[in-house]
RNA sequence: CGGGGUAUAGCGCAGCCCGGUAGCGCGCGUCGUUCGGGACGACGAGGUCGUGGGUUCAAAUCCCGCUACCCCGACCA
């Protein structure tokens, strides 16, 4: 094995670190902070773009594009959303280059400053809000359903490949209303469509919920969020909705005429998912031989190894991969054959499954004697000698099984990892020492919610679907009616 | 931004304490044998030792500065 991984159980975090780069999805760039997405990482990233943007566009919205600069000047109108990013922004102040003659070295030209320096976004409400207000004018302007898929930096002091780095990609959906009540389903429709998203395409089980006061986007009225649970224990947001109310048409001066004649500033909202979505497909699935990819999102989903000795094997071996690969096409199954002959089979068993390639068969000599194929899953290791009649249709369905069988696996650790805490001590004891998910009475306080988070874990969200249920806090003994998810995260 | 660590061939590392010819494994190239779980042998290519200064006859090695990266904390998607 040339290219082992550290196993999970030794170091996560480095076992994490390790596949990310040896899967071949990332690497550090000379940047700082700021990653380059090597080609299979990113063919991940368009499925999943993909996937969102057709959801997106079946929920009525639709693609724009919004500058990367921003005025500083629109960053000073809304009040808890520039306190929010301020500390994390990247600046321009000049726009031009020079020789310094005495060094010949490339210098900022001091002469050109700039006379309002511009905010590398780290999100676009601003500029869409100084936009929107152009576009509206009436209830029948309304609503906006626009989204943007981009690049945003936010100046993080602390970096890891997927999960936080300086610029990231996302898609920010931002919406425009008439009425409260439809900005608020809005925001839950979108919180709805990212949980069927990571469900249904990445086989991520998630909480949906909202977060609370402390935890919400700055510059929000409510945060509504879907939470995942990763296989160290640990918590990851992977997508947000906001329901923004009027905040930002008012710092805008967003106002539109209604049916009745009136003035009123826009309801708003925005959402938004990022590429750290893949860092949260990795630490839900993957194992210590590398990436477990469910098949909806896999790049390649069949990959098919030839195994030969000699020029005179392979033509009969080549002729029935092509076979099956072509029966594969045809039910929309995306194949690989890998007919290098600079590799040896072993080689490619172990980088395909390092990829985390939902099935691969392998076809030799034998095969071709006896008809046959064999055939592997990635996810179980599983191996076993197929017939190649009927292998195509057998594979449609496998992939299926394979992923539905990823989200029970996932589905199931989440559950034995989520512990009902009644007291202080059992919180404590499960933060510190069992991991996973607390599910705990909370007195709506702040200052609970900051004894818990002395903890290092936070309140995630309080779901939605929670039973209302009597209780007393676990901090202070109040009496609360809810339970809230409590946990450390990434 | 605080604490710790690292920087030597594409990658992973040794050499540094005790200054004196640049080394190992993997990978890479050629040839041959191989090919059903990361093959083997032979030969070969590849390094301004992160960077700037200092000490010295002599610096990868000792001293000072700088930079980058990694890990741990605080902040965040």
């Amino acid at each position: 094995m040339a290219k082992v991984l550290t196993s999970k159980e030794d170091n996560y975090a480095q076992w994490y670190n390790d596949l990310v780069l040896k899967s071949g999805l990332a690497e550090n760039s000379a940047v700082r902070g700021c990653m380059v997405i090597k080609p299979y990482g990113y063919a991940i990233w368009e499925k999943m773009r993909d996937e969102l943007d057709r959801m997106f566009k079946e929920t009525g919205h639709e693609n724009a594009y919004f500058p990367l600069f921003i005025p500083k000047s629109f960053f000073s109108r809304e009040a808890n959303h520039v306190e929010g990013f301020a500390k994390e922004c990247a600046v321009v102040t000049h726009y031009r280059l020079k020789t310094d003659e005495e060094t010949g070295e490339i210098v900022v030209d001091p002469d050109a400053r700039l006379e309002e320096e511009l905010i590398v976004r780290p999100t676009s409400e601003t500029i869409i809000w100084n936009t929107y207000k152009n576009w509206i004018q009436s209830y029948r302007d309304l609503p906006i359903m626009v989204n943007q898929w981009a690049n945003v930096v936010r100046w993080e002091m602390r970096t890891r490949l997927f999960l936080r780095t300086t610029e990231f990609l996302w898609q920010e959906g931002h919406t425009a209303h008439a009425t409260r009540q439809e900005a608020e389903e809005e925001t839950m429709q979108m919180v709805k469509v990212y949980a069927e998203f990571s469900e249904n395409f990445l086989g991520i089980p998630v909480l949906v919920g909202n977060k609370t006061e402390s935890e919400k986007f700055a510059g929000a009225v409510e945060t509504l969020t879907i939470e995942a649970l990763m296989q160290d224990g640990k918590a990851l947001q992977a997508g947000t909705s906001h329901f923004l109310g009027q905040n930002f048409a008012k710092a805008f001066d967003v106002q539109f005429t209604n049916k009745e004649g009136k003035l009123d500033h826009v309801w708003a909202t925005s959402w938004g998912m990022t590429t750290r979505m893949i860092g949260a497909l990795i630490m839900a699935h993957s194992d210590n031989h590398g990436l477990i990819l469910p098949p909806r999102v896999a790049p390649i989903q069949v990959v098919i190894v030839p195994i030969y000795r000699g020029n005179d094997e392979f033509p009969p071996i080549a002729e029935a991969a092509n076979k099956i690969k072509a029966q594969l096409t045809a039910l929309g199954v995306s194949v690989k054959f890998d007919d290098r002959d600079t590799q040896k089979p072993g080689w490619k068993f172990a980088e395909y499954e390092l990829k985390g390639v939902p099935v691969r068969l392998a076809i030799g000599p034998r095969d071709i004697e006896n008809g046959t194929v064999e055939l592997a899953r990635r996810d179980t290791l599983e191996k076993k000698v197929m017939p190649q009649k009927g292998i195509a249709t057998y594979i449609h369905d496998l992939l299926e099984e394979i992923q539905q069988s990823i989200y029970q696996k996932a589905i199931n650790f989440r559950n034995a990892n989520t512990h009902h805490v009644e007291s202080w001590d059992e919180l404590v004891d499960v933060l510190e020492n069992k991991g996973g998910f607390a599910l705990a009475h909370w007195d709506g306080s702040k200052e609970s919610e900051d004894r818990i988070k002395e903890t290092k874990a936070s309140i995630r969200c309080l779901p939605l679907d929670a039973e209302p249920e009597e209780g007393k806090c676990v901090v202070s003994g109040k009496p609360s009616l809810r339970r809230v998810v409590i946990a450390k995260a990434y």
